[in-house]
DNA sequence: TCGCACATGTAACGCGTTACATGATTAC
DNA sequence: GTAATCATGTAACGCGTTACATGTGCGA
C-alpha cells in the first residue's frame, strides 16, 4: 500500500455503503464527494486489483443480463484497515485555484475584465448550491435510515455553506469593481 | 512553455509587483496565496531558469554581502504574456480535503473520534482566520497605495469568509455530534 | 442507426512533492 | 558555537490525469 494516496481509503469506504462495481463507485463519487474529493478511472480500477489482492476487498463476477460486471465487497480486514485510518488525523489539504491567483494579479488588466471572470464563477457558485441542496433533498427523503445519513449530510452543509459564502464574496467584490 | 502547468505566471504575477529572487517568490506565496494556491522548489527554480531562457523574465546578480543573489525582472514579453492568460477563463479548480473524506465516512467508527477531529479543525480555521486577519491590516497600513491593493484585499477577503463560514460548521456539527 | 450510458481497463506522460546537497550569514 | 534563516538548486519518485482501447445495451 502507498504510504501518501488514499485512493484505498476512498474505495473501502464507499463499499462500507455497499457492495458496488468501479463503475458504481465512480458514479458515486461525482455525486457525493467531488465537491471535497475525487478520483480518476486511472486511479481507481489499479487500486481496485490490488486492493483484491491484499484481501482488503473480495470481487463478485455478476451477470447483469450478458454483460460481465465486478461486484466489490470490503473484508473484514478492509473495514478494520479503514477504521484504523478513520481515527488517524487527516494531514491531506490541497487547493488549487486559478481564478483566485487571476484575481490576485487582477491590477494587471482591466476592471471590467476582472469583474467578468467573477460574474462568470458566481453562476458556477449558484449553479453548484442547487445540486448541493438537490442532493441533500434526495438524501433525506431516500436515505431516511441510513447510519450514514449524518455525515453525508454533515458533508453537504459543509460545501452548502462554504459556497454561500463564496456567492456572498462575489456580489461584494463586483459592486467594488463596478464602482470604481 | 507547458500547456497545463500555471507555475510561469504565478512567476509573472509576483514579479508584477516587484524584481525578485527565488527565494523572495516563495516567501511572498506563502504569506499571500497559500490559501488558494502554492508552489515547491522542485517547480519554482527550473521554471526560473526556463523563464529566463524564453525571456519572459531576465535575471540580474545582486551582490547582497558576498552572497550571490538572483533577482528575476518581468520583460515586457513577459508581461504580455501574463495580460493574455489573465484575461482568459481560469479552468484549473482542484480541492482534496482528507478531512471531510473521513467524515463522510464517520458512521463507521465511535462518534467522539469524529467530534475531535472536527475541533482539531475548528482549531487549525480560527489560526487561519487571526492570520489573514493580520496580513489584511498589514497590507491596508504598508500598501496603501500599491495599485495591487484592491485584489489583494480581495483574496484576503475571500479567504475569510471561508474560513467563517468552515468556524460556524464546525461550531454547528460539533453540537450535532454531541447530542447524539 | 446513431449516440449515449454502462462497464473495465491500460499506457504514457508530466506535474508536483520530497529529499538531498551546499554553503553563507545572523541571532542567541 | 549552534541553530535558524537566507539562498539556490538537482534528482528521484510516484501520484494523478488524460487519452486510448474495447465492447454491450438501450432509447430516440
Amino acid at each position: 500500500m502507498s504510504k501518501t494516496s488514499k485512493t484505498a481509503y476512498a474505495i473501502l469506504g464507499m463499499l462500507t455503503i455497499e457492495p458496488m462495481s468501479g463503475y458504481d463507485i465512480r458514479q458515486l463519487m461525482q455525486k457525493s464527494t467531488a465537491h471535497f474529493w475525487s478520483e480518476s478511472d486511472g486511479q481507481l480500477y489499479p487500486a481496485l486489483a490490488n486492493l483484491t489482492e491484499l484481501e482488503w476487498i473480495t470481487c463478485k463476477l455478476a451477470k447483469k443480463n450478458t454483460r460481465d460486471k465486478k461486484i466489490y465487497s470490503i473484508t473484514k480486514k478492509g473495514r478494520t484497515e479503514l477504521k484504523k485510518w478513520l481515527t488517524e488525523e487527516a494531514l491531506t489539504f490541497s487547493v488549487r485555484d486559478e481564478f483566485l491567483l487571476k484575481l490576485f494579479f487582477g491590477a494587471n488588466i482591466a476592471p471590467r475584465i476582472n469583474a467578468e471572470h467573477i460574474a462568470a464563477r458566481r453562476y458556477q457558485v449558484k449553479s453548484s448550491i442547487a445540486q448541493l441542496k438537490a442532493t441533500k433533498d434526495y438524501l433525506m427523503q431516500e436515505e431516511k435510515n441510513s447510519p450514514h445519513l449524518t455525515y453525508w449530510l454533515m458533508s453537504l452543509d459543509y460545501g452548502i455553506k462554504l459556497a454561500q459564502a463564496k456567492l456572498a464574496w462575489c456580489d461584494e467584490v463586483i459592486n467594488k469593481l463596478n464602482v470604481e
